[in-house]
DNA sequence: AACTAAAAACAGACACGCCTGTTTTTATAA
DNA sequence: TTATAAAAACAGGCGTGTCTGTTTTTAGTT
């Protein structure tokens, strides 16, 4: 619902109508619209987690590099749900209390899916420069993401999509630095 | 407001009483709600053409690629302005004639906005690869820009900012296609 | 220059609906 | 019987858009 009605009109009577739950059942298991909200972010990220263990089980690592990529692109950034997610990040800017249990709950999990990747990705760099590339593809992917949900060409996400794979390889496949 | 209360909480007697305006005078200007968020938002894109203008008089043409985007970056990305920004385009998902008003004016925007500085910068490749560049780069930047609302940590935005200009630089200015 | 008419700008109040959280009541099971 | 779950009603607040009335500006005419 997050994706369709969006994070505004989202209201609780909304949910529970959609849940088919009287509004009675949905204040006693979440006696506040936060409570809802932190509850599917987490649902959320337990997807995000079953989808990864699915593609583990096909693809047993080391995993290579455009095969980890192909996988976080399309199922999670390109993904309605990642910009669901992030029109509700960027509007907990203004809740403060809300804002603090989301980043707690995805700093957990960030740090798990992290230290899981990191392990099981086919790079030939160092720890150093691995870290540097993290960051860089997820601010390039989410960049792409929110040009994705504006943007439905899909000829020229996938063409984003496969430049930026090659720019990756470089980064990471290289032998010696390559001077990032 | 928009980036200091968040879109959801903004409403419109918030913004009459700051802008110290009767609501009487604010809706014979602005009938409904979303008159005030297209406004606000075709301001914001006036000020973005000024700093660009702004940085044009210092910077005569050609224009090094560095400093091109470290210009972007931050008169534009990097300030909250471009959250508040991102959030409204986020937040008008929902809202199909608001959404349709807001693209078409950044529709405009954009066009110009590239026509200009396809012209202007220091680009070394083929028109093609300049393009898909330009896509990149907004991309990563507007990655960037949501990875620095939420971290406030600034030693590693920066490091990711020196190490896509890197790259960057490596994409644009090399002798030769180099793979992109 | 002065007077009038029309248009625009402004001010404040109102109505309607919706949303959130609380409370009260009813059912169910341990 | 007591605790838990569910249902429904309630209360207070707020937000958007509309409406009526007032002031100011502009335009046109004598």
């Amino acid at each position: 619902m997050l994706s369709e009605v969006g994070y505004e009109r989202l209201s609780t009577p909304l949910i529970s109508t959609r849940a088919q739950v009287s509004r009675g059942a949905q204040t006693h298991h979440f006696p506040t619209k936060a409570d809802i909200l932190v509850g599917a972010f987490e649902h959320l990220l337990k997807q995000w987690e079953a989808k990864r263990t699915e593609f583990l089980a096909h693809h047993p690592p080391p995993v290579p590099l455009d095969s980890y990529l192909r996988h976080i692109w399309h199922d999670v950034f390109a993904q309605p749900r990642y910009i669901a997610a992030l029109e509700l990040m960027l509007a907990a800017r203004a809740d403060e209390a809300l804002r603090e249990r989301l980043q707690a709950v995805l700093a957990e999990w960030t740090e798990k899916r992290d230290g899981i990747w990191s392990h099981l990705i086919d790079f030939q760099t160092t720890n150093q420069t691995t870290s540097e590339f993290f960051h860089l593809n997820l601010c390039m992917f989410r960049g792409m993401a929110v040009h994705a949900s504006f943007n439905k060409d899909d000829t020229i996400n996938d063409a984003l999509l496969e430049a930026w794979i090659k720019i990756a390889k470089q980064l990471t496949q290289a032998p010696g630095d390559p001077g990032l």
